[in-house]
DNA sequence: TTTATGTGTACTGTATACAGTGTTCAATGT
DNA sequence: ACATTGAACACTGTATACAGTACACATAAA
């Protein structure tokens, strides 16, 4: 039995399957560590050690700590060195405010273009997110909830500035989990109500409501964090 | 005559002259030539090219692309390699709508906030408007002026986002007035009232009058643009 | 003329090597 | 004790070398 090539271009275009690269592995890699807390704040980041770990050289280790720091995880010093970032709480809310902002923004442009195949990716999320074990994982499913709404947005250099907020909002969350896993506890059965009562407005074709709908969601996530 | 080292400490602490890399140094000069349409949009950026007219090796270049990719000023395609965006009409909108965003959010942070050291030197950067030259020279002090305001609302994911827009701000003012100067002439007396304008907004102390005055500042933008 | 097939080329992705620099810590002098 | 010097270290910044791969073009087959 051989294979035989089609003689005609075959029409079923398939996504050019993305030739992942070290560095974006590392990168990965490395921000759920970040994001897991097994790599705490503070903790040096050498690049020969982590290259070592990997089992690859330096150079995708240093693209992919350029990476992290445009998303906040980690900073440099005067010299070059990385470091976990350490965030305080000072630093929250700046972070709720810029997402605020984003989501809220978000909201307004989706109500006037959201498509089926938005709802039904969006519909598609929640459902998984009713099947979630663990608070750790519902809070990852819930900013990937965000993300796609922002997705539906359209509005690329959107997209950019959320890039640059939303694994800092993941290592909110998992570090508060870690901290005070008894508080979160009764967000579990709140997630999915809000986030279908979320997607209802967002297709409501009000803008109005889809703003109040938002709104009503950031409050909720305000309430999770610190103090 | 020998030069006799301090024994004590000098407590004089001088900023610590930011050893600029030769990557940072090769940002800067592609950003130079990308807004000042040297390099026209989808021109290649071939590493080994590049690396060789700047002197320097492919290192430096790399990071460089990867910081001009993260400003929005070039796109990678699917095997790695780099031209110049090409903006096109439809660009426009959602940049402009993420400026206005950002801008207005600073506008409400900035007015509960702003210190005597903001307001001079944003005093300071108009009277330089006052003396620019050209219109290319007048927006990019216009941009800087406008970034002032953002770094005055001390919200750090903030300047991330605003720096994922600003040099695309640049090229499209600078592609503006290659494109057609004369529509802007008129600009180049409105820019410096508009300014102390909102800076004494600004300074009000009213979350309302300064977002009015932003507001305004962001619809002035709006009509300099396509169409 | 079209459609397959090979081959060269231009480029990136990655590894490795080396040079330079701030820091630390011990040795030295006061 | 204290300041000063110096040498070793740990690390980054940069250069260079090599391997692999998508594309283009030329050539051969239908």
């Amino acid at each position: 039995m051989t294979i035989t090539a089609p003689t005609k271009s075959p029409k079923l275009h398939l996504s050019p399957l993305s030739r992942r690269s070290l560095a974006e592995d590392a990168t990965s890699r490395l921000r759920r560590a970040i994001v897991a807390g097994e790599l705490p704040a503070g903790s040096p980041l050498p690049e020969d050690g982590l290259a070592a770990q990997l089992g690859v050289s330096r150079v995708p280790i240093r693209e992919a700590l350029i990476e992290l720091e445009q998303e906040g995880l980690i900073e440099f010093d005067h010299r070059g060195r990385s470091r976990v970032r350490d965030f305080s709480e000072e630093d929250f809310e700046p972070l709720f405010a810029m997402r605020s902002t984003l989501e809220l923004m978000a909201a307004r442009l989706v109500v006037q273009q959201i498509t089926k195949e938005d709802i039904k990716e969006l519909e598609l999320m929640i459902r998984e997110q009713e099947c979630a074990n663990d608070l750790t994982e519902l809070s990852l499913l819930d900013v990937a909830f965000h993300a796609r709404i922002i997705q539906a947005a359209r509005n690329r250099p959107l997209t950019a500035c959320w890039r640059t907020i939303r694994s800092q909002i993941e290592v909110w969350l998992a570090k508060s989990h870690r901290e005070q896993a008894q508080r979160h506890l009764s967000s579990i059965n709140l997630t999915v109500p809000g986030h279908q009562r979320l997607l209802a407005d967002l297709c409501s074709g009000s803008e109005q409501k889809a703003e109040a709908a938002m709104k009503m969601e950031m409050a909720t996530w305000r309430e999770w964090l610190p103090e």
